[in-house]
DNA sequence: CCACGATGGTTTCAATTCTAATCATCTTTG
DNA sequence: CAAAGATGATTAGAATTGAAACCATCGTGG
């Protein structure tokens, strides 16, 4: 008998587990799929897909669009930079920075890279209609929307009901 | 064909990336609800959780519950252990492993946390229609058993003449 | 021009996590 | 019953990650 993981555990109810797993599920499979390829990390493709749209950008500005840090921001590029994928040129307004851009086998790789992801994209959501879709969409951005002004005060362990 | 014009970079686009930064933004949150409160990491809630509602487990049973893989089950249990939050008992149908069981203070404490996991809960779908949680749940179901079937060979880089 | 704090980027260190190797016990088969 | 393979649990080591320290440069105010 194999275990539905539904409501035979309390976890299984609790959405922000659902949503845990099920956005593990969703990575997971996603970087399998670019490690394989392109031999990419996540953190690395997702500076190729600002990068490769925007043209140039200080890593500053990569840390703002990706939401990662800024060492791993770093990190990616210097990997990327190793790979003959994108090129550092020096910043001439501010000599703490440099221009990252991609170079010729970059933006090959970026041609390969952005119509897989919306392949992968469309396979995974096969099933869903534009308007579930778009549900979706507004649902993630509510909740992201709402931690951000979650404020736990408003939550008080001395006066939770406990049975 | 979606309508492809809200955000300026392609990653605001992507669906998985909604998804991944949605739920670390809410995993995060609540993991540190936890650490400040119980000083728990989320390994050990999630086993607190299950085997405050199950009772007794073997650790093979708290990794198929969690989906967490076989070594974060042991440590987060050794640790539980050493808090004197959980026991073992030997396990006499099989030598190789033990029965696992919340002691008071476990169970004491788990009757603190789980009325805390709701109230978080409700606290960060607060604003949500009973409809769109259910959507939310049923939506996220869909997806994670998309991703387990999903099959790439569904996606050849070959002919990805750009979707 | 210099001192000072702020900022972009880099490095270092420690915590976390995944993979593999290991150990003990169980099950099956000849 | 012994040998061989599978399985639950544990340990060890490599790889990832994040936080804080650090360096160089910038901008501002004396």
């Amino acid at each position: 008998m194999k275990p539905s993981s539904k409501s035979n555990t309390p976890l299984g109810e609790f959405l922000p587990y659902q949503l845990s797993i099920t956005s593990n599920a969703v990575s997971g499979r996603i970087a399998q799929e670019y490690r394989a390829r392109f031999g990419l990390s996540v953190p690395e493709w997702r500076v190729m897909a600002v990068l490769g749209d925007a043209g140039t950008l200080t890593q500053r500005d990569l840390t703002q669009r990706t939401l990662m840090d800024k060492v791993a921001v770093n990190r990616a590029c210097k990997i990327l930079e190793e790979r003959d994928l994108c090129k550092r040129t020096p910043n001439q307004q501010d000599g703490r920075s440099h221009h990252l851009e991609l170079t010729a086998a970059g933006r090959a790789m970026h041609g390969e890279i952005m119509p897989l992801a919306q392949a992968i994209e469309q396979s995974l959501f096969d099933g869903f209609s534009a308007d579930e879709m778009e549900d979706f969409r507004a649902l993630l951005e509510k909740v992201r929307h709402r931690v951000a002004e979650f404020d736990i005060s408003e939550v008080d362990s001395g006066n939770l009901g406990v049975g």
